[in-house]
RNA sequence: GGGGAUAUAGCUCAGUUGGGAGAGCACCUGCCUUGCACGCAGGGGGUCGCAGGUUCGACUCCUGUUAUCUCCA
């Protein structure tokens, strides 16, 4: 049987039961902070489960994509070396809210294996949890099961949990006896020789010339590309980028693996982009994301191919530093240290060290290494707090409570108040100027989703008014005021006008609805590999994060810029149509990776240009908009850039600051915005050219104080001394002026002063021959004492500063002191 | 969330108790030479990531911050 009969088979069993057959989640959980990667089909039920969300369904079969690398279920270091652990699978289930219980779910199992899947019925064995009598009677009294074939097993098999909160209990497994050395095995063992790892496992020998059969090794290797590249492509498809913190960490992870078993069958070129095709080739019509993204997901392995050749050559480098070291000092042990620092932070993996040092006599303190990432363990060992707030808002979900969002049709509305909180706990009657947060049974108010920032304006009632500063939807479809009282007593029960800011919402729905058309411009002028990757829509700007590897020069903006501004002189409406996520599906309207859809789901549609799954709100008519423009262009991350842009009035006053900003610079330097660069360029080269004047001047002028040198020289103890002070005005000068002195002097020491910016600046120089007796240091340190600073140097220059110029002549006097006492 | 590392000329990187910002490649000019990594001489190019602080003086020390790399969770 092949692996997509295997999933129709499932699927439609549970169908034909009355199940609803709902769609994978995506593998990034959109809700649930406690969970890194989806890895189980009862994920996007979570809420459900415990009553925090209701569905007009009460049963379900999904086929869910899962990940299983960091967190709770970390597979990764296993996969390859097992038949069963992989980082990347999909789980069938079928689930039930209330609709049927224990008994039911066994039926069914029991029932779809034998009968559905044809497994030999005296081949399978139960495990039940250790107490768990109910579960043996149904098995036994109404399966049919016999005593011998149900196994009490305890905590770690049949106790089943998500987390550390959450749903639990007692589970059962069946299991089936394929008569080899353990007997015993869950259904889902040997995957590797199923159709779904065959392709690319014949893909990977291909690349490498090798053959799974050729030995252990090279099976492990071709086990963990393939798993990996499933675990790639399916990650990177649902948004996920490589990166160094949280999933992006993980999946870098899973790929730099993949490409290190790679080395050891001789792929020392990308290939993990080619195995990744081949992923993409054989599961992109059950999930046509991955064909969406086909070119997007081959440049982002690609580059993080290439991104971990650099660091293996920057680690290659310093392993070899670290090995001639080692043969220098004539020792034989590759210390624990050197081993983390490599790994630790250079990311130079281990097995690599060994690789590169195989054929010498040297030794790797590997006890070292252990200790030192014990250590690291340790230290990084931090306890993790979720947010416990919001009780209030909790309590309304698991009751069922929506908020009704009445604000597509209008900007005002009456509702009673649900709940007024501080900090989400529920309090009556808040003080003057408190922040709270209310929540209304039905509200005008936009909550932030969808990258549309929330609506702000007033609440108010009998003898209460509240200012809306922000408005944001929790994920059960609670929409949570925050407000500061302004006046009056407000509490629960009380009803209340709601109006919201009518500016703002307008200003905001320009630039959304711009967003929308940002969205094609970029996908048609820079291509289709172009991809959503973040928006913030507020009143006064829009940003769009988009995925890109290039980066984006002037002219292609400025083409961007005018695509978007033609649009919107087209004047077309915006239509927008409500309909259930099946039918919205169809449309072929532009959904995003990590945006959770309701059942209900609204299509906003420009023209023939634009169509997007969106819940904010927009403008009547593209030509409301008025004018677009571009603010900037940059990168925030590899592969990925952003986009800023003004709307409406604010980009007009935008391009009037500049226009002006041009038009007084250019007055300033008597010219028009038009010659303005070749003016400026010219005021550059006048200016170079006078400040070398300047500098060879000064020199000049500088430099007679050194023709009367003659005069200046005293000899105290047979030593030739120059103490003067000059006028020059920085460091660098003085410097130049006493190294002229030395070349006349000869043989001696010399001590210049001078008074620049409201402080003494001193240098002492002593010619080389002279400085074991005499230390420039020592006489800049003296003379600095005298103008209230200090100061050093070397011993043969010197130089210090201090802020008492009026005593710079005792200053230079104390040099003959030193002179006459050092003899 | 917790560590480590890096940021200096267009590129690759030096810069050691705080006291003259450098090399190689690239670029420009001239000479030499019919070449293909030519050679020689001269030259341009730096807010030493950003912001504070200590100091007479900070690329250097301290604090914060940003970006990138990397490990752990």
């Amino acid at each position: 049987m092949k692996g997509s009969e295997a999933r129709k088979l499932f699927i439609d069993y549970f169908k034909k039961h009355n199940h609803r057959h709902v769609r994978s989640s995506s593998l990034v959980p959109s809700d649930d902070p406690t969970l890194l990667f989806v890895n189980a089909g009862m994920v996007q039920f979570k809420r459900t489960f415990i009553g925090e969300e209701k569905r007009d369904y009460s049963t379900a079969v999904t086929s869910q994509k899962c990940v299983r690398a960091g967190g709770k279920h970390n597979d990764l270091e296993n996969v390859g070396y097992t038949a069963r652990h992989h980082t990347f699978f999909e789980m069938l289930g079928n689930f039930s809210f209330g609709d049927y219980f224990k008994t039911q779910a066994i039926s069914f199992a029991w029932d779809l294996l034998t009968n559905g899947y044809g497994l030999p019925v005296d081949k399978l064995w139960v495990s039940i949890y250790l107490d768990d009598d109910e579960a043996f009677e149904i098995w036994h009294n109404q399966m049919g099961v016999p005593k011998e074939r149900i196994v009490r097993l305890g905590e770690a098999d049949n106790f089943w949990s998500m987390g550390d909160t959450g749903p639990c209990g007692p589970c059962t497994e069946i299991h089936i006896d394929r008569g080899e050395r353990f007997g015993c095995d869950r259904p889902d063992c040997a995957v590797y020789d199923t159709d779904l790892f065959t392709p690319i496992i014949g893909k990977v020998e291909a690349l490498s010339g090798k053959k799974m059969a050729d030995s252990n090794d090279t099976a492990i290797a071709m086990k963990v590309i393939a798993d990996h590249s499933r675990a790639a492509t399916f990650l990177i498809s649902d948004g996920v980028m490589p990166s160094n913190e949280g999933r992006g960490y993980v999946l870098r992870r899973i790929m730099r693996r993949a490409i290190r078993y790679g080395r050891f069958i001789g792929l020392t070129e990308p290939f993990l982009h080619d195995t990744s095709r081949v992923v993409m080739e054989m599961m992109g019509d059950v999930y046509p994301e991955l064909k969406e993204s086909e070119a997007f997901i081959t440049n982002v392995i690609k580059n993080e191919e290439e991104s971990f050749s650099v660091t293996l050559d920057n680690g290659l480098r310093l392993l070899e530093e670290a090995l001639d070291d080692l043969t220098a000092s004539d020792e034989k042990v590759l210390s624990g240290e050197v081993i983390f620092r490599l790994y630790d932070t250079f990311g130079f993996p281990v097995d690599i060290i060994r690789d590169v040092i195989s054929d010498d006599s040297i030794v790797l303190d590997m006890d070292g290494f252990d200790t030192a990432m014990d250590a690291q363990r340790e230290k990084s060992r931090s306890n993790i707090t979720f947010a416990r707030s919001g009780e209030a808002f909790r309590k309304l979900s698991a009751e069922g409570v929506k908020t009704e969002f009445i604000g597509y049709a209008g900007l005002t509305g009456e509702s009673k108040i649900l709940v007024v909180a501080v900090d989400g706990v529920e309090v009556d009657a808040p003080a003057l100027g408190t922040e709270v947060e209310v929540v209304v049974e039905s509200t005008p108010f936009y909550g932030e989703s969808g990258g549309q920032m929330g609506d702000s304006g007033t609440i108010s009632g009998e003898g209460f008014s509240l200012t809306v500063t922000d408005t944001i939807k929790d994920p059960t479809g609670i929409f949570i005021h925050k407000c500061r009282v302004e006046s009056g007593i407000v509490k629960a029960g009380l009803m209340a006008t709601l109006a919201v800011d009518g500016e703002k919402r307008a200003a905001t729905a320009l630039n959304h609805t711009a967003t929308h058309i940002l969205h094609t411009a970029l996908r048609t002028v820079l291509g289709d590999h172009v991809k959503q990757a973040g928006s913030l829509v507020g009143p006064e700007r829009l940003r769009f994060d988009f995925t890109h590897f290039a980066h984006v020069d002037r002219a292609t903006l400025d083409a961007i810029e005018t695509f978007v501004n033609t649009h919107i002189r087209m004047n077309v409406p915006v239509s927008v149509e409500e309909m259930d996520a099946e039918a919205a599906m169809k449309t072929g309207a532009t959904a995003l990776f990590e945006e959770k859809y309701g059942d209900r789901i609204r299509v906003v549609t420009m023209g023939d240009f634009s169509k997007e799954f969106c819940g904010g709100t927009h403008t009547a008519a593209s030509g409301d908009i008025g004018t677009f423009r571009i603010l900037s262009d940059s990168g925030i991350a590899s592969g990925v850039r952003r986009i800023e842009a003004l709307t409406g009035a604010t980009a007009t006053s935008n391009t009037q600051k500049s226009v002006n900003a041009l038009a007084d610079i250019s007055a300033m330097v008597k010219t028009t915005p038009d010659h303005l660069g070749e003016r400026l360029e010219k005021l550059l080269v006048d200016n170079k050219t006078l400040e070398k004047e300047l500098k060879q001047l000064k020199m000049q002028m500088a430099g007679k104080a050194a023709e009367s040198l003659d005069d200046d020289i005293k000899e105290v103890n047979g030593i030739r001394a120059v103490a003067k002070k000059v006028a020059v005005e920085d460091p660098s000068q003085l410097r130049e002026l006493a190294d002229r002195f030395r070349d006349k002097i000869g043989s001696g020491v010399v001590l210049l002063g001078t008074e620049s910016g409201g402080k003494a600046l001193l240098l002492a120089l002593v010619t080389k021959d002279l400085t074991k007796t005499y230390k420039a240091g020592d006489i800049v340190k003296k003379a600095a004492a005298l103008v209230g600073g200090g100061g050093g140097g070397r011993p043969d220059m010197a130089q210090a500063g201090g802020s008492k110029p009026e005593h710079l002549d005792a200053a230079l006097a104390s040099l003959f002191d030193y002179l006459g006492n050092q003899s």
